[in-house]
Parts: C-alpha cells; structure tokens; sequence
DNA sequence: TCATGAACGTGAACACCGTTAACTATCGAC
DNA sequence: GTCGATAGTTAACGGTGTTCACGTTCATGA
C-alpha cells in the first residue's frame, strides 16, 4: 500500500504496456464493431499480425482480457462523467446529478456493446473469483465507477448539512428492519463518512431507477417506447423535483414543516 | 387468425413434438448448470444420443433454439407470477402489484441463468429481425410477458375509475411534450382501452424500478448490498405506498383535495 | 565483452464449436 | 406396394480458446 511506486519503466516495460495497450485498442474495435460475442483472441493477433498463442504474454486468458477491457470501460465512463459535471458550478449539486444521469444514459446508448459487456455479462464478473477479492482491479474499477454518484450524492447531503445548521428531518422512508438499516450503514460509508441511511437509501433508489431505464433501452425491452430519450427525460425530470422537495424539506426548520 | 385448428396431432407430429421438448429440456439443463454460453449444440446431440447435424431437423440454428426457449421460459415466469396472483382476492389489486413484483424477482433469483438469456441477450433478441415482425413468436411472447404487469395496472385503473364516478384527478407527473404524451398512449394501449397516458407512465416507471432492482441483484451490480432481498422489500413498500397514496388522491372527489 | 536467463514470439496440435453437404433408413399416405 | 417426406447418419469445413515445445531477442550481471 506505497503511496506510488515512480519507477521510471524500462524500455522493455514501456513497450509492453503498448502492446497491452494495443491488443486492448484491437478487442474493443471488434466489440464495437460487432458486439461482445464477436471478440476472439484469434482475431485480434490476427489483426495485429501476431500469432494467437503470443497474446498469453500478455493476458492468462480471453477472459482476463474481457475483464481489463472492462476496467478500462469503467474508468472511461467514469471519467466522460466526471469531465461532463465539471462544466457546473461548484455547488450546484442537483445539476450535477442531472449531468451524470444524463451523461451516464448518453454514454450507454452510444456505447451499446461496451455497455452491454460491463453491465450484462454475468460470467465475466462471477466466474473469475476475483469479484471476492476487493483489492483485484476490477472490483477497485467498479467500485471507483459507483462512487461518482455516490460522491456527488454525499456532497449533495454534505453542502445542505452546511446550510441548515440544525438537526436536519430525514427523507421519510419506509420503516426498515435493523439488517437493513446495517446494509444501508455500509452503503452510507462509501457515499461519504458522515451521510445517515436514509440517505444511502435514496442514493441506491435513485441510482436503481436510472440504471434500470438505461439497461432496459439499452438491452431493448422497452419494446412500445419508440423514443426513450423522451421517458429518460420525463423520469430524470421526476426524480429531480422529488430530489429538490426532499432537499427543501431538509433545509427547512422542522418548525415550521 | 383463426380461433384455433384442432387437428389432431399425426403420430408423426406427436413423436416431433416430444423430440423438440426433449431437446429444449436439455438445453434448459445446460443452461441452469453451466450458464447461458455453455449450451451448445454438440452436447445437447451428445446428451440426447444424436449426432449434431439431427438438430438442425428441428431448429434452423442454434440461436433460433436459444431464442425458442426464452419464448418458454417467457411463458414460464408469466405463469409463475399469475399462479401467484391467482391466491389474492378478486379486487386486491395492489395486492397483486405487490405478490407480481415478489414473484418477478423471487423466479429471478432463482433463475439466474435464465433470467440472464431471456432479458441480456442482445444478440438474441435484435440480431434476428424477429423482433420487427410482432407476428413472431418471440415477440409476441415478451409482449404477454409484458403485460402481466400491464393488465395488473390496468384493472388497478379500471376499479378506482368505477369506485370514483366522477372525472378523475389524475397523478401528478412531470411536465410532458406532446411526443412524449403519445408514446404513452401507445404504451396505455397495451396496458388497456381506456386508461390514461399519466397512467401509463406511473407503470412504466414503477416496471423501470422493479427490472432494476432485480436486474442489478442478478447481474450483481449491487456490491455493497450483502442482503438485496431487504432492499428489495424496502424498495417495494415505498412503491405500494406511493401506489396507495396516489389511488386515494384519485377516489378522493377532487373538491377535497 | 560476453554469457545467461528472462521475455517474446512462433508453428503444431488438441479439443471443442456451429454449420453444411451427401447419403441412407424409416415411416405414412395414396 | 410404391413413393415422397421425414429423420437420422458420417464426413468435412472453418472457426474458436488453449497448451506445448521450440526458437529468438534483448537487457543485464560477471
């Protein structure tokens, strides 16, 4: 756990990380050309004017190959989102979830194969045991991917706790159990130090909702919506107002409320 | 279109028909022991004693097999959550929003794999243009499938529309273009004759949140979630009662309100 | 400077896969 | 009883991921 390990890489190391970086530029052009099916090892050493067996140089396995094509996807999403809320004032935070929302949806459907490679392959993700171990690179990409919201909804919470200056009145949610309220203790932890449950409660219902009207445009099982964009806005639209009551309920003196 | 051709099975057909139940048996074993990619034609033949090529008698490929068995398994989770509904009294309808919901994911979670073919298979469901055909099967099976949940909101509507006898106070959503308003149109038109478009979209977004919640319980994209099904029910109850609130503002005269 | 060992790349091979073609046996209907 | 549709076979093609045994290249330490 050093902080950073300079190191300036070798010759050798640098033009490793090229080619590693090349056969992942090749694997991805396959998958958006022709979806996650169609990525074969043969096809990218053949696109490279390598021979197949050459590619176990770099990555033990196809598999492993999806799974650091997938951090990379995750760290790209993450980073399209990121830049798109940077746009915003420092403390608009409302707006920054509309951005991230809207930024998150536009990446998917423009992205379908990457998006359907990240969020829909169950194999990748579960059969390599390496989603148990939290330090493996892909469970520290997907959890640095889920905190962009989960920041944002922390500063949200953080920026009104400022301004109210009282004991704020929590977002009525519906009675929970004590395991729940546990679960939601560890959620609240990756959201921000000091955020009550209630809060992480509504982050994952916010973040539930935006990732099923995505997914299900994305993987088509919105079969009657012709236009999509129009519901996503609707519901964006939506699930902002009820952000901005909650909001105003918080910073409102449980007096007068 | 005609209502329906007895026509007695030849024994011909009948031995046919077995074969081809035999065959998506097997496949459906392969694909709850193994997971959606391990099903291949060659073991199905192997575990059948037939040579691969006898399949293709039966299914024109491999994915129009695939997509056969989602068309039965559409059919099977449908039954599912209407056996489960069936246990309620005639004109609890939230009631049946709620046992619908449960059995939804409850059939999930214990489906992974087929949950996975029948709702992440892009490939699937958009490679073959079936799904431009609304004749197809599979087509018309998701489109059953859909409207479980349909017909469930539509007798929701239709029973408060009889108790009220008035002109109703229809839920408030958000602001709408007129583009948006006729996509739900078209969606009401699934759910039932005469129900209208605001209510429309207070189902799609209530189906939106269930597929997404179950959706990222199955693909597990809820890391930090250790016990979904607590979420789940939390997520749910908030959902009835919003449910609850918005019929009583409907079957409330609106000179109250 | 030169030897050494790791890293890199190769071709051959194995065991699968979906699919097609050519061919044969069986069974139902006229 | 014949004949054609049906159901099955084997052989083969081209594709896949992966392993093995073998060279080659190259940075480094003696």
């Amino acid at each position: 756990m050093e902080p950073v390990t300079p190191k300036p890489p070798n010759r050798r190391e640098r033009v490793r990380n090229a080619t590693v970086a090349e056969i992942k530029a090749v694997a991805r052009r396959q998958l958006t050309a022709d979806g996650p099916l169609a990525i074969s090892l043969r096809a990218i050493a053949r696109d490279m004017g390598m021979s197949a067996p050459a590619l176990y140089r770099y990555f033990p396995s196809l598999e492993a190959l999806l799974v650091a094509l997938c951090v990379d996807l995750y760290d790209e999403l993450r980073a399209f989102m990121e830049t798109a809320c940077d746009e915003l004032a420092e403390d608009d935070h409302i707006g920054r979830v509309l951005v991230a929302a809207r930024s998150f949806r536009s990446w998917a459907v423009s992205h379908r194969p990457e998006f359907t490679l990240m969020f829909a392959s169950v194999d990748l993700h579960h059969n390599t045991d390496s989603h148990l171990d939290p330090t493996a690179e892909p469970h520290a990409a997907a959890t640095r991917f889920s905190q962009v919201f989960g920041r944002i909804f922390g500063e949200l919470y953080r920026q009104t706790d400022e301004e109210r200056g009282f004991p704020l009145p929590l977002p009525t949610v519906p009675p929970m159990s004590a395991e729940l309220q546990g679960e939601l203790m560890a959620c609240s932890q990756t959201i921000g130090a000091d955020v009550p449950m209630e809060f992480a409660y509504i982050f994952l219902t916010y973040w539930i909702r935006l990732y099923g009207v995505v997914a299900m445009e994305v993987y088509g099982q919105l079969p009657v919506v012709n236009h999509p964009d129009l519901l996503f806005n609707a519901m964006l639209a939506e699930m902002a107002a009820q952000l901005q009551v909650d909001i105003t309920r918080w910073i409102t003196p449980p007096t007068v409320g």
